[in-house]
DNA sequence: CTGCACAGGGAAAAATTTTTCCCCCTCCAT
DNA sequence: ATGGAGGGGGAAAAATTTTTCCCTGTGCAG
């Protein structure tokens, strides 16, 4: 486990919600899932150009902030599978709100993003 | 400018929407904005654990993705200020949501991750 | 016995973001 | 002519996240 050296601000409810959707396949993993995609194996065939290493790893966050839990199931092989929590579910909507937003206004953003004209607009003050 | 190496997925609406509002001190910023603090200096004075540098490089960045967007008064000397975009504007409820989901749920977040009880629930499979 | 599906993790490298340390300029008041 | 407010940025270091590489098991089908 990688151990901060700066302290992490957790005051802040938005800083919460970006610490815990903010990780690069966060939300890929979560829409897996809520596809019913839910065990691990099928996760990484879904996202195959992701290591699976690294989607252990951001199940594991997922699951470590209470997003997430899992069920093994007693069976022989073992099967996992990935479930939300009450307050996993709760994040959803959360989401699509982000998502929708995205959708709306990515062609603005990336245009702006490229273009990068910092020709700044220049004022004369009304109010002279 | 650093020029990446792996180039950006910016197909996905969530992506884009962390992409803006994701850096580490970019909900500030823009709640300083917000809250009618348009210039630097005084954005500076608002968020002074935080290096000007920072806050510079964090809202070029927010010019460079439309945000905001940078008022140049011919006075002199020369004053700065910083105003939203409309599509500035329209990310703001967006922040509304995940500052309050954030809010909702810090103490949980903040517990499991703490607890970091990896006791996995096991289950027999009801149909067996 | 070999290979494959399944679940998982250590260690180090690479990529990216954040931070620090200095530097530049103009104007204005002392 | 010195200092401070106000706006700004280069370069390198440090911190953090993401990625690659490779290794550990089990069980089952050929």
């Amino acid at each position: 486990m990688y151990e901060r050296k700066i302290p992490e601000l957790l005051d802040c409810g938005l800083a919460v919600a970006i610490k815990v959707i903010g990780g690069k396949w966060k939300a890929w993993i979560i829409d897996c899932i809520r596809r019913e995609i839910r065990r691990p194996s099928g996760i990484h065939k879904e996202m195959h150009e992701v290591a699976p290493r690294i989607i252990n790893l951001h199940l594991k966050e997922l699951e470590d902030h209470g997003i997430i839990f899992k069920k093994i199931y007693a069976e022989i092989p073992a099967r996992v599978e990935y479930w939300f929590t009450d307050v996993g579910s709760s994040i959803l909507p959360v989401i699509d709100v982000l998502e929708k937003w995205g959708n709306d206004n990515k062609e603005y953003i990336n245009r702006s993003h490229e273009n990068y004209q910092s020709e700044t607009c220049v004022f004369k003050r009304e109010t002279a």
